[in-house]
DNA sequence: TACAGTACGCGTACGGTGTACGCATGTCAA
DNA sequence: TTGACATGCGTACACCGTACGCGTACTGTA
C-alpha cells in the first residue's frame, strides 16, 4: 500500500542538463521553469531548491557549452590549436544556438569558461605575442567567431520560402534599387551558401594575418 | 464643458521612436507594449492600430539603427569608406545596445537596411573584389563588428565592483589555477581597457589584410 | 443637414512568464 | 520519541503579448 515514490532525486546537474536539452530542441523561448520542471516530472518550484533563479541556471548552461569546446594546448602549434578551437566553438554554438547571445555576457563565469579562456590566452602568450597584442588577437578571434555564429543563426539563405520572401521584400519590390544586394540574393540563391567554408575562410584569414603580425614583432622586439 | 482632448494623434513613427528611446534608457527587458503606450499617454491596445505586433515593431526599430550608420560611397576609397562604416556601426550599436542581437536576425529588413547592405557590397565589388571574395570580405567585417559589439555590451572591465567580483570568481578563489586569465584581469584592471582602440585595431587589421588580398587577386585574374 | 463609412482609441480577458511564500513530507541524530 | 533539516510542491502575484469587440469622432456624399 505504502508505495514508495522516489522518482530519481532532483539535482542541479539534472536540471541543467534538462534545460540545455529543452533549449536545444525548443529554442530559447521554450525554456521556462515550468517546462523544465515538467520535463523532469517535478513541480515548478522544486527547481528553486537547487538553483537560485533562472539567471543562475543560465550561468551553468553556458558553462556546459564552454565544456564542449576544444581546449587548445598551451605549448603547442598555436595556429593549429586555435584553428581547432575556433572550429569546435562554432560547432558547439551550432548545437546550442540559444547560447550565442549569452556566452560572453555572463557575470559569473563557470569553471569550463575559465579553463577555456585561460588556455586560449596562454596559447597566444607562449606563441610569443606580447600581452597587449595577445589581447588584440584574442579579441579578433572571439569577436569574429561569436559574430559569425550570431549571423549564422537566422539568416535564411537555405530555405527557398524564406529566401524568396527576403528577395521580394528587399529586391524585387522596387526594381533595381539595390543592384548589388540583388546580386547577392540571386547568386547565393543559385549556388547556395556553405557556412562551414565561409567560416573557415575568415578564421584562416585572421590566423594568417596574426602569424604575419607575430613574425613582424619578433624581428624587432619593443 | 465639452473639453476637446486631441493629445497628438498616434502614428507608427511616434510609436517606433518612443520604443527606441525606451529601450535605450531602460534596456530591452523594459520594452513592453504597456510601457510604450504609457510613455505616449495612450492605451496599450491603441498601439495595435499602427503596428501588427511586437515583431513588426522590432523590424522598424532595427531599421532606425541602420539609418544611423554611415553609408559608404560606392565609387570611393573603399578602405576609408568601410572604415568609417565600421566605426559608425559600432557607435550606433553602442547607442542602442538592445539592437545587437537583432540586427541580422530580422526576416523583414527595412529600407535603411537595404540601402546600407547594398552600399557596402557595392563598395567591395567596385573596389575589384570578385563576387565570392566580396562576400568573404563582407562576412569578415560584419561578423567582427557585431561580435565586438556583442562582447562590448556587458563585459565589466571598467566598473571596479564588477571587476572585483569577476576577479575573485574566476581567479582568486582557486589560487593560480588560471595564471594567464589572472594576468588579463590584473593588467586590464590596472591599465584599463580602451574599447575604441581595441575595436579600431581589429578593424584596421582586417581592412589591411583585405587590401593585401585584393592586390594579390588583381595581379593574377582567375 | 443627415447619414454612412471608416479610422482610431481603448477595456477586458486569456494564457503565458519568473518567483516569493509557506506548508507537507521523508530522513537522520539524539 | 522527538526534533532538526533538506527536499518537493501548491498557491498567489505581478508582469508579459495580444485577440476580440465596443464606443467615439472625423470625413465624404447625398
Amino acid at each position: 500500500m505504502t508505495q514508495r515514490k522516489k522518482p530519481v532525486p532532483l539535482t542541479r546537474e539534472r536540471i541543467v542538463s534538462a534545460a540545455v536539452g529543452l533549449a536545444d530542441v525548443g529554442g530559447f523561448g521554450f525554456l521556462s521553469m515550468r517546462n523544465i520542471a515538467e520535463e523532469l516530472g517535478a513541480g515548478t518550484m522544486a527547481l528553486y531548491r537547487h538553483v537560485a533563479n533562472k539567471e543562475d541556471l543560465l550561468d551553468d548552461m553556458v558553462d556546459v557549452v564552454f565544456a564542449e569546446m576544444y581546449v587548445p594546448a598551451i605549448g603547442g602549434d598555436w595556429k593549429k590549436e586555435l584553428r581547432e578551437r575556433g572550429i569546435s566553438a562554432r560547432a558547439a554554438l551550432g548545437r546550442h544556438p540559444w547560447a550565442v547571445g549569452l556566452m560572453e555576457t555572463r557575470m559569473h563565469p563557470g569553471p569550463a569558461s575559465g579553463t577555456h579562456h585561460n588556455a586560449t590566452m596562454g596559447c597566444l602568450r607562449e606563441a610569443g605575442f606580447p600581452f597587449r597584442d595577445a589581447v588584440h588577437a584574442y579579441n579578433l578571434l572571439d569577436a569574429y567567431t561569436y559574430g559569425f555564429a550570431l549571423q549564422e543563426q537566422t539568416i535564411p539563405f537555405e530555405t527557398p520560402e524564406e529566401s524568396a520572401d527576403m528577395a521580394t521584400t528587399t529586391v524585387g519590390e522596387q526594381g533595381d534599387a539595390y543592384p548589388y544586394l540583388a546580386e547577392v540574393v540571386i547568386e547565393l540563391g543559385k549556388r547556395g551558401y556553405d557556412y562551414t567554408e565561409e567560416f573557415e575562410f575568415g578564421l584562416d584569414f585572421i590566423l594568417e594575418g596574426l602569424e604575419r603580425y607575430r613574425r613582424a614583432i619578433r624581428k624587432r622586439p619593443p
